[in-house]
DNA sequence: ATTTAGTATTTTGTATACAAAATACTAAAT
DNA sequence: ATTTAGTATTTTGTATACAAAATACTAAAT
């Protein structure tokens, strides 16, 4: 009677494959997703790469141009100073939120996640550093007690989050980001509602003028 | 050389067509979509059709289980709290950049949009009405000049907007709706930051304690 | 050498056929 | 009469074939 295991299709795998190889930067941003060489590099057929990409399109993480095909969304300045002007709005509040709603267990375990991003940004482990940090900012939406919110912002940090393997912080930018965390982890651990605003706030601001910075950078040597 | 006119494609003519089905409540919340009966419906192939379906699925207006097909999202009390949650951290802040950044344009066409809008309700013109309720928010979500806002704004709008068909609105909290938004075109006019936000707050809270309370006697009913 | 017009190839859009799972149906067993 | 097991039908998942548009290529004209 009941059908607990629900099979998994197909179409689900090479969505959650073609998705993971966009937010790793396996394409360009701007680049052409031709249907033919994503079949021969995924094996699948074409129906199932189809459904994959319209429904990343829907969720703006690529673009579509009638019988021209799809390409990864090409961001500019103007488009991520928008797209961190909503994620500011929606995660400034999910840290607020966090400080009124989460369980006890929760900050422990945001509080032990936080230590081991430490940990881990000291031995220099960039690639688990950044599993920890999406780990962390997990612990921290869940606690909002609002699956909208968090829908919301992983839709608009998928967005970005791809320019994270283009252009690589610097050794200040990491240390300076940490400190920020601390703060941040502090104030949600102590369930400091203006705190947490305003920590999240700054934290969101520092990224934001990083990644301006290095696009301004990386036009400048593209124009040369 | 150019090809200006972009040709619509039957795929885009039918995700248009669906989601306004469903906004229009042509569907019932929690009802199975078939694939068959919508082709039979809109004369679309079912490769035609399932692009549309997997589109809106992953914008969240509809729900999909593998092998059992795609439903119209149901929504309980829960879920309509969060999405109003987000919808409201969303448009008070849309409220208030409006005043920081529309044009004396915009503000000039949000008031006379406002004052057609009254002048439908007061010949009862439903129909009519809601039509230019929905120009009244397109102009103040453009005034943001935040496109990322707008769309995220109407993802969360989608979403509840077909419950809008289900429960009927009764003349007391039409008139009191209409009140709050005169109250909101003032602000918004006058470009006062935080009467704009206060005024907005103010007709969110309102309009989701009509739509909860009507959720709740529609339960009664049913149980009965 | 560069442009242009025409043609060939590739790519996307669309329809359909087949496979696998879910559901509806039937008849036997209690 | 109700449950249960087995079978038929429907529905969704997947692969593929054909059509239409876009792009790449070729050769003629200036």
């Amino acid at each position: 009677m009941e059908q607990e295991l629900q099979s998994v299709t197909l179409t689900s795998q090479a969505l959650e494959r073609l998705r993971q190889a966009i937010l790793d930067g396996r394409f360009v941003a701007g680049q052409k997703l031709v249907e033919r060489e994503l079949c021969a590099l995924t094996g699948a057929s074409r129906s199932i790469l189809r459904e994959a990409l319209v429904h990343l399109e829907a969720k703006g993480l690529i673009e579509r141009q009638s019988y021209r095909g799809f390409t990864v969304a090409l961001l500019d300045e103007e488009k991520i100073k928008e797209i961190f002007e909503l994620r500011t709005i929606l995660e400034t509040q999910a840290a607020e939120l966090f400080t009124q709603r989460a369980t006890d267990e929760e900050i422990t375990l945001l509080k032990s996640t936080f230590r081991k991003l430490e940990d881990c940004e000291q031995a220099f482990d960039l690639g688990e550093a950044r599993q920890i940090k999406e780990h962390f900012y997990e612990i921290l939406f869940d606690g909002c007690r609002n699956r909208e919110i968090k829908n919301a912002l992983s839709n608009v940090t998928d967005r970005i989050y791809f320019l994270r393997s283009q252009l690589m912080m610097d050794e200040n930018r990491r240390s300076a980001s940490l400190i920020e965390m601390k703060h941040l982890t502090n104030a949600l651990a102590t369930r400091d509602r203006w705190a947490a605003r305003a920590t999240s706030l700054e934290h969101l601001q520092a990224a934001e003028a990083t990644i301006l910075a290095q696009l301004a950078t990386q036009r400048i040597s593209q124009a040369a």
